[in-house]
RNA sequence: GCCGAUGUGGCGAAAUGGCAGACGCAACGGACUUAAAAUCCGUUGGGCUUAACGGCCCGUGCCGGUUCGAGUCCGGCCAUCGGCACCA
């Protein structure tokens, strides 16, 4: 680090306000009823992600979205709003855990310390945070109600007919606990022995962990479950209205995996089996147990499913094999039990399955088919069963050509609709052997109404697409929409089978076996669980000395022998809850973090929810935001919220990559600390920087030149102000006057408090600081400079002459040694003033410390930045009597002129065909035509 | 494979269908300075042309279209990045 003069002396002025603010605390928001709270603003949240405190601090990442949003914070409250921007901690994590098994120190003293570190470091970058309302995840004052909330969902089914979370009370059946909201299954979990523990489907990326890159196997295990699929549709639904990015809503829509089909019976056909000929169950064709249940997204494919394949896992799969099979899919049960599910993916490619020896009947063309079982069928989707139809699926169609099944067209391509390849493309010679391995029927009896090839689309494979019935008796001849609907009412009608649709999204898998997270306030007696009483909240976890795992897939807390013994007869849960759980509520806590009685009290909740902005990364699309999403509805149907959606306004801000344009990483030595940053430029130029560097959304890659080019910026803003004596001290320049703008700074200033505010609301914080460079490059540059008159006038080309000062009795500049050049102006106070507020979001320490400056010479206005109003801009200032429009012949620029704001169109075009230019390049041709724009230009088609 | 985002100077980037490259970085030239740094002023997309003022042509990943006019809208490709990935 240089040893360089700063700039400015950001290192003096920065900790002092820092320390000003920390005393003050003017950026707590009061709630309804309490002291200093203002009803008669309109109340602002804005909301980061809080971090996960980890032992390394803070990376240049974190302050991007929190910058942005205290900007926004600072805006919002110069606005006049009541702005609630509150910053907390994530703290139950599996780092200070793993960290504590290697060193023995309890997770929560390293969760502590680094909870102090990041806070120091967000306070050095000078964050406008509420820090009354700092939360930690881990405090037992916080988790009693994660835990309660857990009780809540606990103790509340799904109630399909109202389609709403319900106390578990208002249901009438007889086993409460298989429709609880929370619920206990042996389910296959995904286990990581490594981390000994298992992982929901969120953390396991590629087949491993996403914490460590461990790998994972599934593995039956008894487990506690949310039931989030329940409210899927309600989840697709209701993020319709959102102000949230498109392509995050269509990743948490992928994710829910919204499937409309239909579910149809396929009969088990009784003769299969010789072993079984003459057992009375198989000879009827609609025995109970003996149908296998499909779900199909076609159901107008029906008559082309040649045969079945049910999961290896379907527990049908021992009662339908043959006694001559059994030994051949017992293998390849046990084979596929063994395959982990990187394995299970890896080997997508190639199609295995076995044959049951059973068959079934296709219920619409009557056929005996064979079924088969195949690891390409999973059990967690639809029936665990699907009805093979090799022309049209992929899947399928590979699967039939591995086992040389038959392969039957029901869906003719229209020419010239979608996904058509026209004549003669995509036929190539392989298309004549490809159908040499068709079987002899292949296609039917009925001549392929489509002419010409027997096609299989191109030569391809299976053609998916939306077609024409064919092929298929009752419904040939409709479009695939029409067929879909009429072959589903047939099978309504017949009674076999039913419209359905169908979820990607599981359950969420909730317990962890973890020793650093919250225990559930769950016991078990007589193997049974039970809730505890709300009134044994928090329960705490146990004093341990050893957090390692098991290794049994028992969970640590196991070893609390004392604590685990609930009573006589019970005992604890022993599991914990998933990071997720602390961060599913917490940005509701923030509206009342003391409140020791309710979770976040009610008029506090009503008043500042929902969110208004919230801003973080991608990488939360599908994880966090569905889950709070989740129990946000959980809550609400209860009735202890007031809205169903959490968040209004969405935004991710993009990665930020080393200066070698790679992703930061010690790996490759391009990691930036912004304290380092900071020490060097000053936090304001630091926010600066982080906000010019491009849009928030995007991708962009560091640059530390940059950095000094936005502080060269401050240090503008700064000598603006100031300047300095010849004993080496800043002091308020003389320069600085209580006149009048002139016209064309009023301009700048006009047009920047316009351009400021508007992209502080559309987040585009880049361009606005551009537009305050324009500003400061108007005020400091001589009149008459090219760099002045540009910026003054708005013309890039800087060619329009402007220039004297307009002021009534502006005095000369004083002379002032070297720095007094000539042509110097002075520079008004009130334009100063409207600069600093709208600067203040962006660079808060600078700005406050300038206010002060001007307010000790020239105490007209309040003492503090903070308690402006929000500059407004006047429409009239903005427009000129005169604009340069461009002139164009045929759409190419040939001249420019300068015109009265008020010409009208007519007097446009005769200035315009007047024009010598014009006249040029028209010379010889037939003007046919004159396009002119008001105010922008004026275009003259002309042509032989 | 499917879905999504992005593609503009040497670099980060701007541009309600209306003068492409605002603003910043870097580079170059100049002022100040004994000198350097800092600061200030200026030049800076490419090519051709002019003694000079200036003028002309090309240019927003590629190909085509709509339009008086396209970075922007439409169709088709290509590349990079991100997500999903046997979900029937």
């Amino acid at each position: 680090m240089s040893e360089r003069r700063k700039p400015y002396p950001f290192d003096l002025l920065e900790p002092k306000w820092q320390a000003l603010w920390e005393e003050l605390s003017p950026f707590h928001a009061s709630n309804p009823g309490e002291p200093g709270f203002d009803p008669a603003r309109p109340k602002y949240y804005v909301l980061d992600m809080f971090p996960y405190p980890s032992g390394s601090g803070l990376h240049v990442g974190h302050p991007e979205g929190y910058t942005a949003t205290d900007i926004v914070a600072r805006y919002k409250r110069l606005r006049g709003f009541n702005v609630l921007h509150p910053m907390g901690w994530d703290a139950f994590g599996l780092p200070a855990e793993q960290y504590a098994i290697r060193t023995g120190q309890h997770p929560e003293v390293t969760t502590r310390e680094n909870i102090a570190r990041f806070k120091t470091q967000l306070k050095r970058i000078g964050f406008s945070y509420d820090w009354q309302r700092e939360i930690s995840t881990a405090d037992p004052a916080y988790f009693r109600w994660t835990q309660w909330i857990f009780l809540q969902i606990y103790h509340s089914w799904f109630n399909p007919e109202t389609k709403r979370a319900e106390p578990i009370a208002t249901y009438r059946g007889d086993d409460p606990d298989s429709v609880r909201l929370a619920y206990v299954a042996e389910v296959p979990v995904n286990w990581c022995p490594e981390l000994g523990t298992v992982l929901a489907n969120e953390e396991v990326v590629d087949g491993k962990s996403e914490v460590g890159g461990f790998p994972v196997v599934r593995r039956p295990m008894r487990q506690w479950m949310l039931r989030i699929t329940a409210f899927a549709e309600r989840l697709i639904d209701e993020l319709e209205p959102l102000d949230w990015p498109e392509g995050i809503k269509l990743l948490q829509r992928n994710w829910i995996g919204k499937s409309e089909g239909a579910e149809v019976r396929f009969p088990v056909a009784g003769v299969a089996d010789p072993g079984s000929a003459g057992d009375p169950r198989m000879t009827g064709d609609s025995v109970p147990g003996y149908n296998i249940t499909v779900f199909t997204t076609r159901p107008d494919t029906l008559y082309g499913a040649t045969y079945m394949v049910l999961a290896p896992e379907n527990p049908l799969v021992d009662r339908l094999t043959t006694a001559e099979q059994h030994p051949a899919v017992d293998a390849y049960k046990m084979q596929v039990a063994a395959k982990s599910d990187l394995e299970r993916t890896d080997l997508a490619k190639d199609k295995s399955g076995v044959f049951t020896g059973a068959y079934a009947i296709n219920p619409a063309s009557g056929e005996r088919i064979p079924i088969w079982i195949a690891d390409y069928v999973l059990m967690g989707y639809g029936t665990g069963a699907i009805m093979g139809v090799p022309a049209h699926d992929e899947r399928d169609f590979e699967f039939a050509q591995t086992f040389d099944l038959r392969i039957r067209e029901v869906v003719a391509q229209v020419p010239g609709r979608v996904g058509v390849p026209p004549a003669g493309e995509g036929v190539s010679p392989s298309q004549t052997s490809r159908s040499c391995i068709l079987p002899k029927d292949c296609f039917g009896e009925t001549p392929n109404p489509a002419g010409e090839t027997p096609t299989l689309p191109g030569n391809l494979g299976a053609f998916t697409g939306e077609g024409i019935a064919v092929n298929s008796p009752l419904i040939d001849g409709l479009p695939t929409a029409e067929a879909k609907r009429k072959i589903t009412d047939w099978l309504v009608e017949k009674g076999l089978g039913r419209a359905t649709i169908n979820y990607k999204l599981r359950d969420w898998l909730f317990s962890r076996q973890r020793y650093w997270g919250e225990p559930f306030p769950i016991i078990w007696r007589d193997g049974k669980h039970e809730a505890v009483a709300e009134s044994e909240l928090p329960l705490v976890p146990p004093p341990l000395d050893d957090f390692k795992p098991t290794g049994t897939g028992e969970p640590p807390l196991a070893r609390a022998k004392e604590w685990v013994r609930y009573s006589e007869a019970a005992t604890r849960e022993l599991n914990t809850m998933p990071q997720w759980a602390g961060s599913c509520w917490y940005y509701l806590r923030f509206c009342d973090p003391g409140n020791a009685g309710r979770f976040v009290g009610e008029e506090a909740e009503r008043y500042w929810m929902n969110v208004d902005l919230y801003v973080g990364g991608t990488e939360h699309a599908v994880l966090h935001l569905l889950y709070a999403r989740f129990w946000q509805k959980v809550l609400f149907d209860l009735g202890h919220l007031s809205t169903t959606e959490p968040f209004h306004r969405l935004v991710n801000q993009g990665m930020i990559l080393g200066e070698d344009g790679r992703k930061m990483s010690k790996r490759w030595g391009n990691v930036i600390d912004p304290l380092d940053v900071i020490a060097e430029y000053g936090a304001d130029a630091f926010r600066c920087y982080e906000m010019f560097m491009g849009p928030l959304e995007q991708m962009k890659p560091w640059s530390m030149t940059g950095v000094e080019g936005v502080s060269r910026f401050l240090a503008r803003v700064w000598r603006l102000v100031m300047e300095e004596n010849q004993a080496g001290e800043w002091v308020l320049s003389p320069t600085v006057q209580e006149v009048e703008p002139t016209r064309a700074q009023r301009k700048v200033i006009h047009a920047t408090i316009k351009k400021v505010s508007e992209d502080i609301e559309a987040l585009s914080f880049n361009t606005a600081i551009a537009q305050m460079m324009i500003f400061v490059n108007a005020f400091t540059s001589p009149p008459g400079s090219a760099r002045d008159s540009r910026a003054v006038s708005g013309d890039p080309a800087g060619k329009s002459l402007r220039g004297s000062p307009e002021v009534a009795g502006e005095s000369p500049a004083p002379a002032r040694e070297s720095r007094a050049l000539p042509g110097t102006r002075s520079v008004p106070v009130a334009s100063l003033r409207t600069l600093l507020v709208l600067l203040n979001p962006f660079a808060p320490h600078l700005t406050s410390e300038l206010w002060e400056t001007l307010g000790a010479k020239f105490p007209s206005a309040p003492a503090g930045i903070t308690e402006q109003p929000w500059p407004e801009y006047r429409e009239e200032y903005l427009v000129e009597d005169e604009v340069e429009i461009p002139l164009q012949v045929n759409g190419k620029v040939r001249d420019r002129v300068t015109v009265p704001i008020a010409a009208t169109n007519a007097e446009l075009e005769a200035i315009a065909l007047a024009n010598e230019r014009v006249q040029e390049f028209i010379a010889g041709l037939t003007v046919r035509k004159v396009v002119v724009i008001p105010k922008k230009l004026v275009n003259v088609v002309a042509n032989q």
